[in-house]
DNA sequence: CGCGGCGTTGATCTCTGTCAATACTTGTGG
DNA sequence: CCACAAGTATTGACAGAGATCAACGCCGCG
């Protein structure tokens, strides 16, 4: 783990609000995992042992159930920690998780954080705000899912990634567009003509890059009521 | 407030894992509120003052576009506490709340609370215990929204509301179906047809009240893939 | 070069939303 | 006590969004 890494973790809601040598404590000399796109880390129902800071790549939380269909929950990337909570629950990951891209990861032991809150009670601070903002993720994707349509959807998820919010700019998609359907909540397919409907509004898709003419107009277009008539 | 009360709330997650005089030290004396159906106890964006434990009644939470469209996402029953996440999110609540019935509820503050976690740390465990249950909640909704269809939904609904896993038995529901199809994500017509959708499956609906001949065989429905054929 | 995974496009079907009409329940006031 | 209004639930007809099934193009890889 080197500086980048160093900082990176620092800038996490989680360590960035706990004093530096608090921080260094939990994580310590905790090797760095490196992983092939498509490695599993931990399966639902599994002892949740440990949590997980990303240091490069993204990963996909989801469910299964018995008869095979996959749901994604989340997708999580560079700078984002995941499973934290999954500690405190009756010690059982909720989800299962795998990466979606190579990546790198720390793996941070359960034990050791919930010895350092009783230690050190206000990083349990730090902890519940971490696990506020998963909360309010889940509670604006599921406002999105409950009350946009699908080409709504893509808009507000390509203006997430939109370095600014006004303007036009190029996006380039951080993973593979099945997977993008399936955290939206929908098919491939409809992912395909949902992005086709967006031409209108300025948006042009080759391959992975998106270029948008005006960011503006296309988040209003995600929370309109009314939709494109021609 | 009663000692039937107070079993409720020594029921919780929060206060059922922490000591007695901590839990008393932390209510206090705090009166209870007696609510109306309909009363707004928060606004989404509001700073969070305080947090709740439901004596008596249902809760919604949801959030509110500009246009006026609102969307529930989630309702919690006598012996839940709601908002308690909302304390450490940069102090602002993410969602609304109201009574849907008449209910009594303890309003709790949020620096109270704080004050004593930095006193008594195993208490932050308890206070992620009940995030991560939240969370955990909030995973599964998504879940069912993006896999199931509206008949399969609402068998899940009646499932987590049957008294026992199997046989049959009576559900009362709990609150109007206009506000059970906003919280499985449906219309109240597509609401009505989804449940005349399960009677071949042994469901009869009169009112409010609801008989199941097979719990098992409802939930059996829940979960899969292939549906009704006749 | 051929194969397999991913993405797009087309045709069709199914589910759910929309719009509208009709009970039924509850509460109000004459 | 009844008429009436408002809120809630059901039902029907219809339209539209998205799923499904299938075919094809594209690209990377052995």
């Amino acid at each position: 783990m080197d500086n980048r890494d160093w900082a990176i973790v620092r800038a996490t809601p989680l360590f960035g609000a706990m004093p530096q040598d608090v921080a260094l404590s939990i994580i310590g000399t905790k090797p760095v995992r490196v992983l092939d796109k498509g490695s599993l880390l931990f399966q639902q129902g599994e002892p949740a042992a440990s949590f997980f800071v990303i240091l490069e790549g993204w990963v996909k939380l989801f469910r299964s159930t018995p008869e095979g269909t996959e749901t994604v929950v989340s997708v999580f990337r560079r700078g984002e920690t995941f499973a934290e909570a999954a500690i405190f629950l009756g010690g059982r990951y909720p989800v299962s998780a795998a990466t979606v891209t190579s990546a790198r990861l720390l793996a941070i032991d359960g034990d050791v954080l919930r010895r350092r809150i009783i230690e050190q009670p206000q990083l349990a601070l730090s902890m519940l705000a971490s696990s506020s903002y998963h909360l309010k993720g889940l509670v604006e994707q599921i406002e999105q899912i409950k009350s946009l349509t699908a080409p709504q959807r893509i808009a507000a998820f390509l203006v997430n990634l939109a370095p600014a919010s006004e303007g036009s700019c190029l996006i380039e998609l951080p993973y593979e567009k099945t997977l993008i359907a399936q955290r939206l909540g929908m098919k491939p397919e409809s992912l395909s003509r949902a992005l086709a409907k967006l031409r209108p509004l300025g948006i042009r898709v080759d391959r992975e890059n998106v270029s948008v003419s005006d960011v503006r107009l296309l988040a209003r277009f995600a929370e309109a009521t009314d939709q494109i008539d021609e």
